[in-house]
Order: structure tokens, then sequence, then C-alpha cells
DNA sequence: TTGAAAGCGCTAACAC
DNA sequence: GTGTTAGCGCTTTCAA
């Protein structure tokens, strides 16, 4: 059914010229005469002539085109990232293909693939919670694909890497739950294979020793989702009794808990203060406003696209890998208590 | 720095073969001898040969690749109506392309030239709040470019439509508004070139005429968003002693409404009724609940791209427009009284 | 100032 | 059963 788009062959017979001669005045090649240039033009603006964006790539070898893998677009997190890849992108003549691998592993693969196989110029990629096999990176890696992994990176291979550095994160806000107040304090986490979930374990048990708080293991429990929180819910109840705070490893499911407290008779924050990760927008609509830590999502976007443009650019591959850290900005909200010592 | 990816002529170079037997060999056409087909497929194992996208889209007229643009990924409509439309892709072979027009027509415009560019297959779009001018959808309608338009359709063109029942949507739930006992209602809608913001307008009318309610133009303010809202404060406070009930073109804005009126101490829904459009999840995060309108995002995306498939298929081109109608349904919830007549 | 030819990676009609 | 050739749309030497 796709009707032929005029191509640049269309023009030089219309014209009675060659196609080599039409692609010179097109763009602008001084040998080409004003004369011909013009007419050429002229007809090309006539007909809607545009290039095949699909044979040039072919032909120079480069698509000008980055491929873009994040678990899911509808985090608010992810797409502000891709609203800052794509703003940086587009001023530096790139286009985007967007990937989502719903947290699956496969689709992941099938994602990096499918990209490769159109020949995209690099990946800007963030790991699924589901992959423990990083076949699929190495293979890009070692074909020399310039890569920039952000917020979940892939520790295997040694790529430019856009984070969070959810370790101080986790502890500013483990340490403000402390200072104001908490003794017992609930961490849901995440899969503790994943980089941040691991890190934010880690800034929360720093914060614990901090502040001389012996760290209970049976006060961790692994749980990243609303949907999570539904599951566990009898089991995050049974403890509701021994605890004063949660700190959950991102918003949604600092929200999810916060209202499982709440319909179960919990004043939040005078008997439960909660605390998220990430700061999504929700979190300043629920009720109590969310106390969280900021993310810039937009920024980490904008500055994982530069470090991919620029590796674009660097010819000889004289760029090392570079490692960008955020600083997260704790957010104090209502779902905590007021700051006091002790 | 792109290295030189493994093609078939390598392949055909390294076993002595042509090129062509490689092709034949490598999708199993009957032709080639058993040896052969075996040597070169693990030939093309080893080296992990993978067909070049770019070069088969050229080769075939065919990118097997859709074009979509949408106004933003954050908004949770759009990124579920993406998902919608990405699993029904998939499993008919299709990889998506999606761009965002963050609400601006030029972007839009170029947008879809880069689609058209990259020689997309088809089209599934949701126009810009701000397209006044159909041109860029003209042509490529001309150019006989199938397309599916969703939610904010360009009517200035036939095509296939999948859209929500605005109409009723609204005139359902300004009903609602009136039975449990609202009077004044104010709306905020949205621009009204926009055939959603005309329905929902109609729709609210309409709930008015029926219940024997006059119309008063002043209670209708263009404001849909929670920036809006922050810029419309006064005016919407200067009316709010006068008002009963809101109903919001969409839930951000209603709920950033809401927000308004509690910090300037009203009771809702007691004092003020409050109610929204889509059913955004956070509409049942925030206190109270929103009462709204659910939209399916993810059904009316994977219609659009069944609607796209099925015409990528209609090789005669027989299948006429067609228009697919998604009736919302009411979300009562705790943002309105309970229901009762008068 | 312009054209012819080769080639990017792949396929398919047509040899043999 | 396999090779040759041409061509998808474009660019770029090399010739003229």
């Amino acid at each position: 059914m796709k009707p032929h788009l005029t191509s640049i062959n269309d023009i030089a017979k219309a014209l009675n010229v060659s196609a080599s001669t039409v692609s010179r005045a097109l763009k602008d090649h001084p040998d080409i005469s004003e004369a011909t240039r013009n007419k050429i033009k002229e007809f090309a603006a006539k007909v809607n002539y545009r290039p095949n964006a699909l044979a040039l790539s072919l032909k120079k070898q480069v698509s000008n085109t980055i491929g873009i893998v994040v678990p899911e677009l509808v985090h608010h997190f992810f797409s502000s990232i891709i609203s800052g890849i794509e703003d940086i992108a587009y001023s530096k003549g790139y286009r985007v293909m967007i990937c989502q691998s719903n947290e699956d592993f496969q689709r992941e693969e099938i994602n990096v693939q499918a990209l490769l196989d159109h020949r995209v110029d690099g990946l800007l990629i963030c790991m699924s919670k589901t992959t423990e096999n990083f076949q699929h990176f190495i293979s890009a890696y070692n074909n020399q694909v310039p890569m920039v992994f952000f917020d979940r990176v892939c520790k295997a291979i040694d790529t430019d890497k856009v984070i969070t550095d959810d370790f101080n994160g986790a502890r500013q806000i483990t340490s403000f739950l402390i200072e104001t107040g908490c003794k017992s304090i609930l961490h849901l986490g995440t899969h503790p294979q994943l980089d941040i979930g691991q890190e934010r374990l880690k800034g929360y048990m720093q914060a614990l020793s901090d502040h001389h708080i012996v760290f209970d293991p049976d006060l961790v429990i692994n749980c990243d989702t609303p949907k999570g929180v539904e599951e566990k819910k009898d089991h995050i109840l049974s403890i509701s009794r021994q605890i004063d705070g949660i700190f959950a490893v991102n918003d949604s499911t600092a929200i999810a808990a916060m209202h499982l407290l709440k319909e179960n008779g919990y004043d939040i924050p005078n008997q439960i203060s909660v605390a998220g990760f990430g700061d999504d927008p929700v979190a300043n609509l629920v009720d109590p406003a969310l106390t969280t830590v900021e993310q810039q999502g937009y920024q980490m976007g904008q500055e994982a696209m530069s470090l991919l443009q620029e590796r674009l650019s660097d010819k000889e591959n004289e760029i090392p890998p570079r490692t960008k850290i955020f600083q997260p900005a704790l957010k104090k909200r209502n779902s905590t208590r007021l700051q006091f010592k002790n």
C-alpha cells in the first residue's frame, strides 16, 4: 500500500540530470551551478522530497539514532529521564528509539538486540530488576557499541554511568527519621541483586550505625511495589506495632504502605513516620505529603545523553569511562515528624 | 568507531559461497543442501550474525516499524496507551518509534516528518493541544500513510480513530455531581479547539440541561493543568464561594483544584465536590480519593494498534475508516458526596 | 559543472 | 543446489 515516495532518482529522471547532481544540489555542493541547483531545489520542494533516512543510514553507516531501554514508561522517574534524554538528543541531531523491558529480562534482551539490528549509534540503558545475566550487554560492549547506563547500572562492564548517590540518599533520609524520633525503622527494599537496592540498604544500615542503633534483619522486607505491599500486608501489619518508622525504596511503595497503615488506624506521622525515595509528583499530592529524597530524573537524562554524545564524537576513543553521581536532596514533608533531637 | 558488524557478505567470503546462498540458507530456503545450510548457520551463530534491519527495510520497502506521537509520556494515560500499543505491536512483529510533541505544534510536525523519513509503515497519533494546522497530517494522509488517531483526533481527515466517549463521560459525571446535591458546578476545561475539550464541555452542559440547570458561562474556566490552577487561583477562589462542585477536564487539574480549596479551608466534598476525568492512579491516592471517570488507556492503545495492523495488511485497501469509541466508567470516590436525590 | 560507477546489506528473478 | 545480477535510495570517488 505504501506508495513510492519520491526519491532522488525520480527527481533526476524528471529533470534530466543525474542522481548525483541532484544529491549535490540538494546539499548546496559548490560545484553545482546556481541554475541547476535552483531548478532541482524548486522541484524537490514542489514534490515534497524527503531523504530516506534508512538509505542514508545504510550508506553512511551512522543512523543518528540512539536506543533507550527503560523498565517502564509509566513511572515518572523514567519518563522524565526520557524527556531529559530527548531534549539533548534533539539538540544534537539525534533521534531516539524507546523500548520498555517491563522489568522482564527476556524483553530487555530482545529490545537491545532489536535496537542493535536497527544499527542505533549508541545505547542508553536502565536495567530491568530481573536481569542477572549480562551477556546481551557484554556482547554489545564487545562490539564497541557506545553505551551509557543510568540509575540501574550493569557493574559487569566498564561503561559510562549516571547514577544517584543511593547510599547517601538512604543514609540521609534514615538519619532524618532517627533524628525526628524514630527508633525502630522498617525498610521496604528492592531486589538485592540490584545495585540501587544494595546501596539504599547500606545507607539505611549506615544511618542506624551512625546513631548507635542495632540493625535488625527482621526489619528489612523485600517489597518494592504497591502490589508487593498488598501481598505482604499481613507481614507488614504484624510488625507494625513494634516500629515507629518506615523507609521504602521508592515513593509508590511508601505511599502504599502509608495507606495500609492509615486504613488500619495508625496516625501518620505521629505513630509511624513514612519516607520514600525519588520524589515522584504524587509524593506531594498524598495526605500527609510524603517525605522523600529528590532524584533529578530530567537532569540525569540530560547527563546520560550528553555523555553518550561525547563518546559518539570521540572518534579516537580516548575518553575513559566516566561515572556521574547525582546527589539526592531531602524533601521534608508531613509523613514524618518535624525535626527535633531525641 | 562503530566496528563493522558481520554482514552476509562477510559470511559468504569466509565460507566461499555466494551471498545469496547465505541469505537463502539463513532463512531455510528448501533449495539449499543441508550440508551448506548447516555450515552457514553454524558459522553465522558463531560470529553472532544479525541481519541489518535498515538494509532489510530498504530492500523490502517495509520497515515493520510504526511511529507513535503522543503529547507527553509523563502522563499515565499516554504511557499506558503506549504499553497497549507495544504489546500488540510486538505480538504482530512490529517495532515502535515513540515521539513526544510536548504539546508543541512544531515539535509534532518535526516528529511526524522524522518518522516518515524513517519510513515507518504507519502512524499512531494523539494530537498536541496547540495544533491548529493539520497540513503535516494531511500530507501524510495524501501519501497514503496508514494512520490511526487516538484520544485527540484530527477531524480534518478521514482516518481510523480510537476515542473515549467524552461527551457521555462528562455528562455522566456532571449528572452524578448534580444528583448528589451540586447546584452550581465550575468546569475547568481545556482548549476549545480540541475535540475532547468541546465534547466534555458539551457533556457538562447537557447534564445541566438534563437537570434543568441554567448554563452559566462564567462557570467555565479554561484551565487544564495544575500549573493552570496555580495561575488562575485568584479567579478560582473568587468564585469558590458561589459553587458547590467542580468538574475538571482531567484528574491532575481536579487534584490541584482540590488542594487549592483544601488549603483555603474548604471541606471536600461537603462544601464543594470535586470530580476529574481519566482515572489516573493518583486519583486513588489523594485524600479524599477523587471521583472520576475511567478511561481505558491500555485497551485504547491495543485497539489503535490493532486497527493499524489490520489496515497494514489490507493490501486491497478495502477497509473503510473506522471509529472505535470507548465508554468511560464512573468511579465514585470520596471527593464527591454519597449518592442521593436532591 | 556534471555524470558514471561502485557500494552500504540484503533479496529475488533468472541463469546454469 | 548455487551463483550472477540488479536494485532498494543515497553518497562519493573518479572521469570527463
